[in-house]
DNA sequence: AACAGTTTGTTTAATTCTTGACAAAGATGT
DNA sequence: ACATCTTTGTCAAGAATTAAACAAACTGTT
């Protein structure tokens, strides 16, 4: 590789990084200094000047960061600046709510197709794009070569439908299903979302704060 | 505190122990040594023992972990063994999709009330709750007093909403506005889903794959 | 009941991640 | 043009996390 490996902590704050610079962007901030930016973040400054640095030199001393070009890199560095084609797998309710809740061509996909074995959705309007049958599939990844999938199939369905989205051409999944999906297979990258497990740990947050109230009493 | 502090990524892993541990429960499993669950989970069994070990003595020598009590010992850890009242703010798409996908009786939440101002939704049914207005909101408090609410409003609303709710008595967010919560304030817990980031770190990962099998060819 | 085989809990070592420190570079004001 | 102030990039120290190693405890079998 041309550059040490990016270490993951660095990577999953990526994201961040580019959320805020928007909104800073968004309000007229012009520049920004990592002290600046650690205290709207709460971060600390070194982290930040840390994390830039792997991917080069975008500040200059005495001044900082120009927010409009740094928050250029990252999203470049995020693979933002281009359009991947993305389908939806699983056309009920969070599918759907997926499906039209996000701004996909602000994160770099674009979607172009969402597919159902449910009679009930099929020909079903989710923004401009309409819900297909689930035998429509291969021919449309045939024709259209989609290379990101959503899954919001239940979960043994997803099980068994990975291995035949690969040999679509699928290389990306944002996997919602409770399957605990593991890229494994090289040329294959997998966000696992789990939503429950979010909510888990919100109730050990909740439960451990009340604990330790009652210790400090 | 009666134990040393739980470290956060510890806190991270022990949901999806959880989970595992029900699945393998599921599967008729009476027993399992952590070198079997670090195979099937992909982390080291040094790292289960570690993890286990910062509750109590779980396992037993030569034997390896009971599946049920082990499984009974992180759900109590986890809170999951009570039901906390919940209430959603905002039954759009998102909201409402998020109410009927998740089954909160299992994470330690039971949905009590959905709250919205669009007076379409108004009135809708959500399994067996109705989504009322928000002008009742502060009366179902007092009468309800629940503790956990889930944020699917727009942002600019969410972070107004957030001082009034806390006044109400709510002690917990499940937040998937873009805005960046943070506990802050003692007794309040925050976990934010954050989707859009999500979606960006895959766009990340397709793109870097992508690079390091150029650079690798 | 004795022995071989497992597997935990725990200690120690290695690795990774975060923070603090500071020289060098440039900005700003006089 | 000069001096002062700011702020980066980077290095090194410190903290946290993960992995390896192993004695002690228990299982299961003969």
């Amino acid at each position: 590789m041309s550059k040490n490996a990016i270490s993951n902590s660095v990577i999953r704050r990526l994201p961040r990084y580019y959320r805020f610079l928007g909104e800073l962007e968004a309000n007229g901030y012009v520049r920004i200094s990592s002290r600046e930016l650690s205290e709207k973040m709460g971060l600390t400054a070194s982290q930040i000047r840390q994390d830039f640095n792997c991917f080069g030199e975008f500040g200059q001393q005495g001044y900082g960061y120009n927010v409009t070009d740094l928050r250029g890199e990252i999203g470049h560095i995020l693979g933002l600046d281009k359009l991947t084609p993305m389908i939806l797998l699983g056309a009920g309710n969070l599918g759907t709510a997926i499906a039209s809740h996000i701004d996909f061509h602000n994160k770099g996909f674009d979607l172009i197709g969402a597919f159902d074995t449910n009679t009930d959705v099929i020909g079903k309007k989710i923004g401009d794009i309409s819900v297909q049958g689930i035998d429509e599939l291969e021919h449309f990844c045939t024709d259209s070569k989609p290379v990101a999938a959503i899954l919001c199939v239940p979960t043994a369905a997803a099980e068994k439908m990975v291995d035949v989205l690969i040999s679509y051409g699928i290389k990306a999944f944002w996997n919602f299903t409770h399957y605990d999906m593991r890229a494994g297979r090289k040329g294959i990258t997998v966000e696992n979302v789990h939503l429950g497990d979010s909510l888990t740990t919100l109730s050990y947050g909740l439960n451990s704060m009340e604990e330790s109230e009652t210790e400090n009493k």
